[in-house]
DNA sequence: CGTTCGGTTGATCATCGTCAAGCAGTGTGG
DNA sequence: CCACACTGCTTGACGATGATCAACCGAACG
């Protein structure tokens, strides 16, 4: 029941031995939303949790009614890391039925005060989530509308496949044109035009909540896409060592 | 000449006594910069640099040659925080003289290991810095240009007002209309159009380096700025705790 | 004294937003 | 079974925000 959890942690490892038998015997809440549902609302505090099913996005409603969104959460994302020591200052908004497994906020709290590896690893997944939205940045700040969306989806795609959530090109995208739109700063009459665009050159096409990616060269170079956003901060250098003194890495 | 380093991390703290003794057994190397000189480079191992005087930005430079700014670095910051657990995706840039401190990696490193609480204060940083981040994606993705502007102002105003460093509704602020395009993923052009409208409604003019607030309120409402992005992720309860047992907090 | 850098201005243009309308699929209640 | 409403997609027309291009100015500097 914990081993997702678990796993999730490694890949921001190492985890100490200690730690993980702490982690496997922690008793966790799972809770069940369907698409549109809020899963964190903005102001919670944190308690550690876990998305091991569907997908999600991490945004914020202004006061004018506008939208941002800061991340899409696919499994093993931890989604409510902005409310580790304060609370949370976005919501996380289920976009397909989502399954979410929660460490109740003592006792997360109680287990940061004795491991420091949990403590390590935690910091490594903020320092991951914080170089994905700079890349997210670059899309809103120095990205042209066609750009933007190919780095989206080729970053949707990416990060299943590296979970092995993707296949014959293809992977889940449940979001409708306005959750393009608010994640990428543009409207929804513009998205639509762009994503006629990218199907007409044959680079990529998004039907019934599924990305098909028809070019993924072109889809690279055209969103200027590095796949390093995106991958977990861990230390080479010491989690190879770990990896030698503690032989098995619970498999993803 | 480590309090600044200890003052800066304790307003992520709280940290544990026997850190701040450690911290101040440290030799710390100190450097200065030239305005437009090169901080950090992309691709560093981090080390703790802590900016003790001067101004800087994190940025990052496209292969097109474009800009986008990340943040605005002030004294007390720590600026290599990408770089904790792998290279920094960034490089920082000396906006004005700067002064810089920095442990040696080996020594953070081996601090690390043996103090939680100091990797709890990073911790908290790294979420503090994305915190501001996210504040930035909204004024990319969701904010005209003239609010982005203003909400910027906002933003370098009230921290280093926050930190003394402001007098007569006056603060420096020594970017060139170049930076702040990069900072707000404008034009040049457009930055000078916007920064003429601002000095002529009489709310902000910046002028050799020195902006100076005009009306605060109405600059405030345009950049829908909200002082809460950029304050400490502190853990409030933990740390009046902190400060009941281990009374005197080394003053900023 | 020429060069460079930053600021300033105007003209023109493109990207993208807004408004408006129509269409398809789906669910709902009469 | 059939309006009806609702949501999301599509399309066109129009306009605004902001980019690009080009030129000039002033200050700093070698």
């Amino acid at each position: 029941m914990n081993r997702l959890l678990i796993a999730s942690l490694d890949r921001f490892g190492p985890l100490r031995e200690g730690v993980r038998e702490r982690l496997s015997e922690c008793a966790l809440t799972s809770q069940t939303f369907e698409a549109g549902e809020l899963v964190v609302p903005v102001g919670e505090r944190s308690s550690l949790r876990l998305l091991a099913r569907g997908l999600a996005v991490k945004q914020s409603v202004l006061k004018d009614g506008a939208r941002q969104i800061f991340g899409v959460a696919a499994p093993g994302d931890l989604i409510d890391l902005a409310g580790l020591f304060v609370a949370t200052d976005y919501e996380v908004r289920a976009l397909a039925p989502c399954e979410v497994r929660k460490l109740g906020a003592r006792e997360f709290r109680a287990m940061l005060q004795d491991h420091a590896s949990l403590l390590a690893a935690l910091c490594r997944a903020v320092l991951t989530e914080a170089r994905a939205q700079r890349n997210a940045m670059v899309s809103l700040g120095r990205r042209s509308a066609a750009a933007r969306t190919a780095n989206l989806f080729c970053e949707i795609y990416w990060r299943q496949k590296t979970l092995g959530l993707a296949k014959d090109a293809r992977c889940a995208f449940p979001a409708v044109q306005g959750d393009i739109a608010d994640a990428l700063g543009l409207s929804v009459v513009h998205i639509h035009r762009v994503l006629r665009g990218l199907r007409d050159d044959g680079l990529a096409v998004i039907k019934n909540g599924v990305l098909q990616i028809l070019d993924w060269e072109r889809l690279v170079a055209l969103g200027d896409f590095d796949p390093e956003a995106f991958r977990p901060q861990i230390d080479e250098d010491e989690s190879a060592a770990a990896r030698r003194s503690a032989p098995l890495g619970a498999g993803a």
